[in-house]
DNA sequence: CTCACTGAGTGTATGATGTACACGAACAAG
DNA sequence: CTTGTTCGTGTACATCATACACTCAGTGAG
């Protein structure tokens, strides 16, 4: 046994190996007629140039949502959005440099909030549509795969479409997310009829503005009482 | 700038600090009438003595789910089980000594198939009943209540239960299974409807042994024909 | 002002599914 | 043969899902 050596300065020293820890972020929004992903260019090896989720190092004395949000924060922009953890990916091949380990979050997104302009931080990210992504580095593309899938298990017990919408919006517009999301069409009357039967969402006395048609009826989430049904045990469904 | 040290013998030198990652597994298996949890004591400090969950740190080159299966067999002898990822917790202070992030599985077992006997690797092994579980090392609480929630919610959209149950069984065991996992009482005749309907348990010609009173017969699950129906969109629903 | 266009908003009939409910027969044990 | 226990079964009713088409409101062009 060699007497004890002190670490080189700068750096951390451990008794086992120790992978390093990521985090990585799917944002979903929803456009015109389909679901867009958001991504950044990588500016650094490997995969320099490449796009890719959003994503980084975890802090030394960081929670891992805490770290989902800074590194949302950093590179794109967003803050406050609906962030949730979906899996962890972890095999040891996935980066070629080095062992990472990569917890994903999801995070839905209303579109219209983040125009993403060039010259900030965002400069290099944009959204992509699902149905035509670029190449992507890493196992990002089964990352966003198992975002979607969350997403499309998860809308149909869990009201967390609307955290893809304004604060106000059109029945219309509730039932192409839906149909967008589920990939099927739905009937028009009959999802009213269940919307409402819900009683989740209220009339709003406001209606849509700028449309070359009469305006529809506005409505909103009724929030509060969501939770506080879910207590009693109801469980939403579509 | 000083120059670049030789890293300490038997020591791991990284640029930025990496918290250590752990697997940890909540073994899940149904007994007469409740559902219980696989725990073990724990050999080393800190929590020294302690209930905890199996589980350990993942290897330099390990997948995490081949880690959460190695500790699963080194510490408690269970192999070939169900098990899937669960959540990733990684406060920064659910460990008191150092950074810990751990990837928690959740397996369910055949309670038959895994009688704990001293002796074995398992020795500090046993299995506690939820509703009365001693008081557990780390977080583990809050990571037994996530598998319960998770095994509640997908057991009524996809046959997990099944995991639970020796390979034969009557359906009056397959109701006591729902009737435990859901806290809630079944209709018999509508259960039975129900599962027959979805015609994905093939009724065997054997028969209970070994009670004292007319015996049942005995069903077992077709997987093959699950997984054809699930190809084609079908959506197993209790 | 009129017309054309687009989407808003609305009800009913039918089939499928969920729910409530009770008793006779099989078998084992004594 | 009696007792105790669980098995296995059907029907009536309520609820929910599905299929389906037209009128009206409002805008914009001419």
């Amino acid at each position: 046994m060699s007497a004890w050596t002190p670490p080189p300065p700068g750096r951390h020293v451990y008794e086992y190996p120790r992978p390093a820890v990521a985090v990585d972020c799917v944002v979903l929004g929803l456009d015109t007629d389909d679901l867009k992903v958001l991504l950044i260019r990588r500016g650094v090896d490997p995969w320099k140039g490449a796009w890719a989720l959003p994503g980084g190092f975890v802090g030394e004395r960081e929670g891992l949502e805490a770290a989902a949000r800074r590194e949302l924060a950093e590179e794109t922009g967003i803050g406050e959005v609906f962030l949730e953890q979906l899996y962890t990916f972890g095999e040891p091949d996935r980066d070629p440099r080095h062992r990472v380990i990569s917890v994903a979050y999801y995070a839905l997104a209303k579109l219209s909030d983040f125009k993403l302009t060039a010259g900030t931080d965002a400069a290099g990210a944009g959204w992509h549509p699902l149905s035509k992504l670029p190449a992507l580095a890493f196992d990002h593309a089964a990352i966003i795969d198992a975002a979607v899938a969350r997403l499309r298990g998860k809308v149909r017990y869990a009201p967390i479409g609307f955290e893809l919408l304004p604060p106000r919006f059109t029945l219309t517009q509730l039932q192409r997310l839906y149909e967008i999301i589920l990939e099927r069409e739905l009937d028009k009357r009959n999802f009213r009829k269940k919307i409402l039967s819900l009683d989740l969402v209220i009339e709003t006395d406001e209606k849509q503005t700028g449309v070359r048609h009469r305006a529809a009826r506005l409505y909103r989430f009724d929030r509060k009482k969501y939770d506080r049904l879910v207590k009693h045990g109801f469980e939403f469904a579509i």
